[in-house]
DNA sequence: GGACCTTACGGGGCCCGTAACTATC
DNA sequence: GATAGTTACGGGCCCCGTAAGGTCC
């Protein structure tokens, strides 16, 4: 069986002529006829009828253009990804992180090899870390130490790369607004939406002594905390951010920090390397990131 | 690209050496090693370092290991559905009339054509119809006359076989335990689960009323019918079962009927057939049952 | 008879196995 | 030197194209 096959037969299943079929395949006709038979052999089934003189193409055939259109991209697929892990790093990181820390990463291992070139793909927690056992790359993403996060891999290589910090914002406009924040108030709260990682988190360490104290209003969900910030910035409400994300405008003024009222989430930043798959360009990345 | 490359590649990802994956592939260590180079140069990556002397995967070949196995079992499956679908009827059909009818229909076809052989699927309302269209064969199911089944596919084939009801009904024995059915009374009730076609018949049709008359007490959910008959004809409470499903009970007096009080959905019974990728067998099926 | 497909036949390329060679341990 | 893998070479099979032979319209 042969990917060339699969496409004659697809060539056929659409032309639905073995002459027309044939040219299309850049052979002769009885070339292609004699192919056909041998696919019909593989299969252990007729695909067409050659009673009527167009042949005509039995149910069976036509019922499996779709999976042999699937097998075809497979193939291709295979290929494509073999040459896109050829000289590419790949990063596997939550949105948060792809937006706060990989960027400096990225940079950062830039200027020790300049030509190296990088693939990001931001994904949730837990898409993050199937993706990483199914595709390999660097894993990056945060960690509650309630939760420690244990491949059952040996090879799977660890570095902490600090800490992160969830930190209650607000903006310098909405602070002034609600005036000074007391017990049993009205806060406008921006979520990320349950079930989701860093929502799990907050859930266990801080909204539990938010709900008692104050009359918490969610004004909004979001899964992205650039999102997020976007709103806070736009002083819809308090959100909790990574202290990675909104330093600058930590220092500026522009978000001021309410960690002393509502609690904040240390998190660990960990980065994964599955040994035995990663290539020499990965091995050094990794090494090199824990390094700096 | 070949079949036997893919099985030659896992062979050697398995065996992790030239010799012994030229032995299970039943040909000699030169051949194979001209192999993988064919492999490679397909792919366009080199697979293995031939620096060291019992040869080192890349990782890049570790990494596609899944992806080839995958691939690999694709093309054998593709193969035993043309074998599947040569010389059988596929009903795809609820579960209800998978219990209900499609006995009494495979019975009535082998009386006339005696040596056919069937496959029954059974699935959810919404599985049934996606696997319809993408596997074919004929599709039993129920429809509720307020939301027609409207497939755009133009091809496909409609028979009307005749109408099924949901009927609310109680074991002989709970009902005496009960005595007379009054406004405001407890019910124990066996629901199907929400969301599911059933459920969705149920509480457009009859629910509003019973949940107004009385007290409904959700004594336990199932999606599958001839598991809810179980638990009433167990004295386990009250449920909406297909009349078909329940015809010998019915009539011998196990199972009363409450249709008076709680009311009843009448369902269409639809059976499809894609008729561009029907084979004979199913064609005649087909037919044969719309005249029955 | 013509469109469409299959069968027959000779030629060439591809891939196999044997054997000789090379390199790592 | 043994083990593991590659290169060289001759042979055979498989598949192609050409040409001739059937069938259905």
């Amino acid at each position: 069986m042969e990917l060339k096959w699969l496409e004659d037969l697809l060539a056929l299943l659409e032309e639905k002529s073995i002459t027309r079929a044939a040219e299309r395949r850049h052979v002769t006709q009885p070339a292609y006829s004699r192919r056909v038979k041998q696919i019909e052999d593989w299969l252990g089934v007729e695909l067409v009828n050659r009673a009527t003189k167009p042949v005509n193409i039995r149910p069976i055939g036509l019922a499996m253009e779709a999976d042999v259109r699937d097998l075809v991209n497979r193939f291709y697929a295979l290929r494509n990804k073999a040459h896109e892990n050829q000289n590419k790093i790949t990063f596997i990181a939550q949105h948060t992180l792809s937006v706060s820390r990989i960027p400096q990463i990225i940079r950062d291992i830039n200027a020790l090899s300049p030509k190296t070139s990088f693939r990001v793909m931001p994904a949730n927690n837990n898409g993050c870390q199937n993706l990483f056992l199914k595709e390999g790359g660097l894993l990056l993403c945060y960690q509650n130490s309630n939760q420690p996060i244990n491949f059952t891999q040996a090879s799977i290589a660890k570095i902490k790369l600090g800490n992160d910090y969830l930190l209650p914002v607000v903006s310098r406009e909405l602070a002034i607004k609600m005036g000074p924040i007391k017990a049993g108030m009205r806060l406008p709260i921006l979520m990320y939406p349950k079930g989701g990682f860093l929502a799990e988190c907050l859930a266990q360490m801080c909204l539990p002594r938010v709900f008692r104290d104050y009359r918490v209003e969610l004004v909004c969900e979001s899964a992205f905390s650039a999102s997020l910030k976007e709103k806070v910035l736009g002083s819809m409400g308090i959100a909790w951010l990574a202290k990675d994300l909104i330093q600058t405008e930590l220092e500026n003024g522009a978000l001021i920090s309410l960690e002393d009222l509502l609690g904040s989430v240390m998190l660990d930043v960990l980065l994964f390397c599955k040994e035995d798959e990663a290539n020499d360009q990965v091995t050094n990345a990794f090494n090199m990131i824990g390094s700096f």
